[in-house]
DNA sequence: TGAAAAACCTAGTAAAATACTTGGTTTTTA
DNA sequence: TAAAAACCAAGTATTTTACTAGGTTTTTCA
């Protein structure tokens, strides 16, 4: 069982735009330089979370994303199912038709671990990421990489 | 998220299996043909759980598969690990190199979720799910395909 | 007003993983 | 000695993932 690095992209993702976010929209280009992670790649995993309401776009110079709501209103969960990194193990996908029609031996199982799933991520929320990260960032990095509005000259590693 | 068929198939063949056991051998065949798994790939899947000494093979006409070990000693965490099925959700597989040699944002978060799965899977042995199962059988199926070592005749469905 | 920055959009594609298939051999039983 | 089964190695089709290419549209600012 793994999580793929679409699910845990988007997730990073937002947490650097939800650490970022006070100076204003945060553009792609510096999360994908911040978090190493391809730019047309993000655009396609930002097109679903805007579908589903959980950023803001703004475009033009100076424009990027914001969050469409309150960082302790988005769980992880909201961020993994937004870009359609599926959150469920049974085969069926709840239908209970996985054996000839019918349940088959192992549904109950997997049923009840994707249950726990989701209350574990649904439980985490992007605010409390965001405020424990900021804490690990502080003691091991420098200062990140970032674009401001105000003045929209690129910061800091060249490509 | 998903589980892939391999680590479900797996389990699904080894209820089948703990199920059955009592007869004498459990032949890949009749598991395939109750449970619908294509025959080399169970063999396939039985190798490995062998390795991990979770089973033992009797070859012969009547021969087939016995678990190695008790069905409560048994965690669903044994099956999938040992068919490969990884059941960790961390990409640098906890390593902490995640992100130019540091820990990324999320390595906590991924961690903490690989953490509860292994204890959710390891608290859950063949010997419950078996039990479960077979309730659920005698409900809603009639009696399983199944070779007895007494006659070695095919009973049930041609394929 | 025009250049640049950014979102926004569509389609294609390379690589990896998954889920098999094929075609054997060896062992054991009746 | 024929058949049933485990055991084994290699190839392959399909699917998914992760990404690239190549745009357009909108907006800002000098």
């Amino acid at each position: 069982m793994r999580l793929t690095t679409k699910g845990r992209y988007a997730v990073t993702a937002m947490i650097d735009l939800a650490m970022n976010q006070s100076l204003g929209p945060v553009s792609l280009k510096s999360i994908s330089v911040n978090q190493g992670i391809s730019l047309s790649y993000l655009e396609q995993l930002f097109a679903k979370m805007k579908r589903k309401n959980l950023v803001v776009g703004a475009r033009g110079p100076g424009g990027g994303y914001v969050l469409a709501r309150d960082v302790d209103s988005i769980s992880i969960a909201d961020i993994i199912l937004a870009v359609d990194e599926p959150l469920d193990i049974t085969e069926c996908e709840g239908e209970e038709n996985c054996h000839d029609g019918k349940r088959c031996l192992t549904h109950d199982l997997w049923s009840e671990l994707t249950d726990q799933l989701h209350v574990f991520l649904r439980g985490i929320r992007l605010g409390e990421l965001m405020r424990r990260s900021g804490i690990d960032q502080a003691r091991d990095s420098g200062p990140a990489v970032r674009l401001a509005r105000s003045d929209g000259h690129r910061v800091g590693l060249p490509e």
